[in-house]
DNA sequence: TTGGGAATGAAAACCATTACCATTTAGGAG
DNA sequence: CTCCTAAATGGTAATGGTTTTCATTCCCAA
């Protein structure tokens, strides 16, 4: 099960030199932090995960490794409003990951969800499905936000 | 069919006064542009608009009654990651509006469309309903946004 | 091993957004 | 209608996440 310990060859590592992109330490570490991440990291949280492990890093080299990894559809950007932005790797060894959240409007949390997506693969085929030929569009991705109030902030 | 016109008592005043805000020229006058725009806007575009009608108006202003107009609830939010916010009034004349969107990630374009929404009706309903119950969070709005590549970036 | 372009990191620049504060204004009380 | 007071405004300065600049370092093909 190549990639899930820190040694083998990762599976990602073919899509950079395919890319013509090098492979150097500060990239690995931060695919490794994104990868060991459950969540939705900020530009600074990965900043402080890698420079754990090497503490030379730079936060230019953070931002620029970020923009690169989104552009090759390694990485998955999200913006939740609060001024910063969130990265996440788009690929797991489950796949695709799937971004569902509800976006608490008041405090700004943000609950992943998970369940009722069976329902949700349906008509996400049939809607990409037309839309890609309508609009000619390519579709990658998808992201569905739900906002309101969480249980908290109801009261 | 009032607040069809710029004179006639605007379907939003109630809101205002409902929760203690009063109602001054640069507020009336950002709904105003908000109402005719077609699309999301940037506050810097929502200023230049206003500044035409109204050219005492601050940009912190902008700032700041969009923040309340999104509190209220009379105004959404978006992010499409350019580094700058967008906004679009919540109601229209025809009720709330919808958020579907593809995101091209090449250009940035992007692409509003309101068909197939039929289809994400039901699903979005029952979705709703058993997030609600599950998370005991009360959910306002949505957004449903593609992400791909454009017709031109595909070349 | 070596050459050269890609990658890096520190510091400065950038820019959308927010905070500060003195002034003006909406709108209810009298 | 006039006053009064808290709310609202707007210019300016500050903030802070992200990007640019540039000299230095490093990957890697030959």
């Amino acid at each position: 099960m190549p990639g899930r310990n820190g040694k083998g060859p990762a599976w990602w590592r073919g899509k950079f030199r395919g890319c013509g992109y090098r492979l150097t330490v500060p990239r690995e570490t931060i695919i490794e932090v994104l990868s060991k991440a459950a969540k939705h990291l900020s530009a600074e949280e990965i900043y402080l995960a890698v420079h754990k492990v090497y503490p030379a890093i730079g936060l230019t080299t953070i931002y620029r490794t970020l923009e690169l990894l989104v552009q090759i559809g390694l990485v998955f950007k999200f913006d939740f409003g609060d001024g910063r932005a969130r990265y996440e790797l788009a690929e797991g060894p489950k796949g695709i990951r799937q971004h569902y959240h509800l976006v608490c409007t008041n405090c700004g949390r943000v609950i992943d969800y998970t369940d009722f997506i069976d329902e949700a693969k349906e008509f996400l085929s049939q809607t990409m499905k037309a839309l890609t030929e309508k609009y000619n569009f390519k579709i990658a991705n998808h992201l569905i936000q739900f906002y309101g109030l969480c249980e908290k902030c109801q009261k």
